[in-house]
DNA sequence: TACAGACTTAGAGCGCGCTCTAAGTCAAGC
DNA sequence: GCTTGACTTAGAGCGCGCTCTAAGTCTGTA
């Protein structure tokens, strides 16, 4: 027994799949994780930690191409601390984005619901002030 | 010219493809949308409105076999108002949950990036309260 | 009537993010 | 030493939601 989790420690305790993390270092989101001599990862806590961080990052919507853009700065040492920033702020954005338009959509639903819950018809309902407002809401982009 | 819109003037309006249109009634999110004798499309005020709505069901992440579930109770009359209503909510509360993860993420990286606007080091602070926090909140699942 | 440009179909192709397969190697326990 | 089960690689396959292609048809305008 050597230092470090193996691969099948790793899904186990992240919740991943063994094939998800080789996907991982084979697309650059990872450093290439050291191996025993007979060729066996052995996962370091910096590994660990990193890749509880990219799992936020995907779980927040960000594509594999813009995460490994992330770790190749973070591997490069701290005099990419101001790009790596940058980088989350943008995303920080476009989650926020993500999150209102989410929001948005939320109240056409919410209308769309109360008026099955009333048992109006939806798509015609002239008078109705609810299907005035879904009509006035579906109408504005997005 | 005859009543209603063709696909170019219904993809004008609501921004998306000809192509996309095509393959949505297709894939049974739309009825079959009555041709003129020539065989060209002629969409009318009541599949431009099914479309908004639609569009905001995908906005909101539900995939296309749940729309169409959803599409098929639309066509099936008004004796089919609770099971939409019962489709929609169940969607609602998963809007909502990810609306909720996408804030629990968001504190995370709110945390790295004022680590980063520090200038202190993200993985490796065993004494920074901040870095700390961080990675309390790596910990915790999801 | 002829032309241009938007329309039609069936079906292939694509980018994404995994997910799985095949064939073989490694290593802990008996 | 042998078995067993987890590990390795390269590469194929998949589900999703479009997106595009090819070959041909329709239709409004000149």
């Amino acid at each position: 027994m050597q230092e470090g989790l193996t691969i099948g420690e790793v899904s186990g305790k992240l919740g991943m799949s063994s094939h998800t993390l080789r996907y991982y270092e084979r697309a650059g989101l990872l450093r290439p994780i050291p191996r025993t001599e007979g060729g066996i990862r052995r996962y370091q806590e910096q590994d660990v930690e990193m890749l509880r961080f990219l799992a936020r990052l995907r779980l927040m919507g960000m594509p594999i191409h813009q995460i490994r853009e992330y770790a190749e700065l973070a591997r490069s040492g701290r005099d990419t601390f101001e790009a790596r920033g940058e980088l989350l702020t943008k995303h920080r954005s476009e989650v926020i984005a993500r999150i209102e338009e989410l929001q948005r959509n939320l109240e056409v639903l919410d209308l769309k619901i109360e008026m099955y819950s009333r048992g109006c018809t939806p798509l015609s309902a002239p008078g109705d002030p609810c299907a005035e407002k879904l009509r006035g809401l579906l109408e504005r982009k997005n």
